[in-house]
DNA sequence: TCAGTTGTTTATAT
DNA sequence: AATATAAACAACTG
């Protein structure tokens, strides 16, 4: 689930229930889940802070506590939940911040993404390691820009986080269905006006996807086809073919997406 | 029982 | 030097 859309969703969740209040305990049930520093030096470091407003990179959450800033990543199956008190808490919930009034808890059932401290700005850049400009904010000329000195496949170029950040392998699939392009399109072989298409669908989708706080599966996407028995394209019918791209499964339409 | 899964890193191959 | 591929990570679901 987690893309950028969905990171958005989960740092606005973050600024409405999170943000402002002050850290009393930090609890972490699998101490593997914290990346960069033990347990109790997390504890060390949260306790007592006023959480602020989150931000986010590409698929990365940032959650400064006035000084030290907590990194989230939420891997495949990572998300944020929020509760008042600890009677329903759940197995998957690694970390558990528990503040003034309630507790943020960061559950993830796989053990992919995790926490990291940095003990200030200067400190993210070296824990997410290289990124590209968050795709919500790339326009026009700067993806040809990004795009042009790029070969291979254009799927792979768009889930490249150090590339574009933030397009996963569902995001990129809607977007080469709405620009009508082939995932394994070759990027050198797109023109402009291709590449115009390109731009046009990855920002309709990621705006409409954040509006949502997460990737919809609206019934015009090809989102929507994922995972049913008889996929088919929501714009001409044709049986929907997938296959692995990019090391992932892939979803396209051979009638709409040309390479 | 077994394949498949929204992500990233690592190793290996091209 | 880049790009491609596969495996690994963990814990589920169908």
């Amino acid at each position: 689930m987690p893309e950028l859309p969905d990171v958005e969703g989960f740092k606005r969740y973050w600024a409405r229930h999170a943000s402002g209040h002050r850290v009393k305990e930090v609890r972490v049930s699998n101490p593997a889940i914290v990346r960069n520093t033990s347990p109790s030096a997390l504890a060390r470091a949260l306790k007592g802070r006023r959480l602020e407003r989150p931000s986010r990179h590409g698929k990365w959450m940032f959650a400064p506590a006035g000084g030290p800033i907590l990194l989230l990543h939420f891997g495949m199956t990572g998300g944020l939940l929020w509760s008042r008190d600890e009677s329903d808490r759940h197995r998957h919930d690694r970390l558990v911040l528990v503040l003034d009034g309630g507790e943020i808890r960061y559950r993830n059932m796989r053990m992919l993404g995790g926490a990291w401290l940095a003990r200030d700005a200067s400190q993210v850049g070296q824990i997410t390691g290289e990124l590209g400009p968050d795709a919500a904010v790339v326009d026009r000329p700067q993806l040809e820009e990004l795009l042009a000195d790029r070969r291979g496949g254009i799927k792979a170029a768009l889930m490249n986080q150090g590339l574009i950040a933030g397009i996963g392998n569902e995001l990129s699939d809607e977007i080469l269905w709405q620009a009508r392009i082939h995932p394994s399109a070759q990027v050198q072989g797109l023109g402009r006006r291709r590449l115009g298409a390109l731009h046009r669908a990855m920002t309709d989708a990621i705006v409409e996807s954040n509006r949502h706080g997460r990737i919809p599966r609206l019934d015009g996407w090809i989102t929507s086809q994922r995972g049913v028995r008889d996929p088919r394209c929501p714009r001409c019918s044709s049986r929907l073919r997938r296959a692995t791209i990019a090391g992932r499964t892939a979803y396209w339409c051979p009638r709409c997406q040309r390479h």
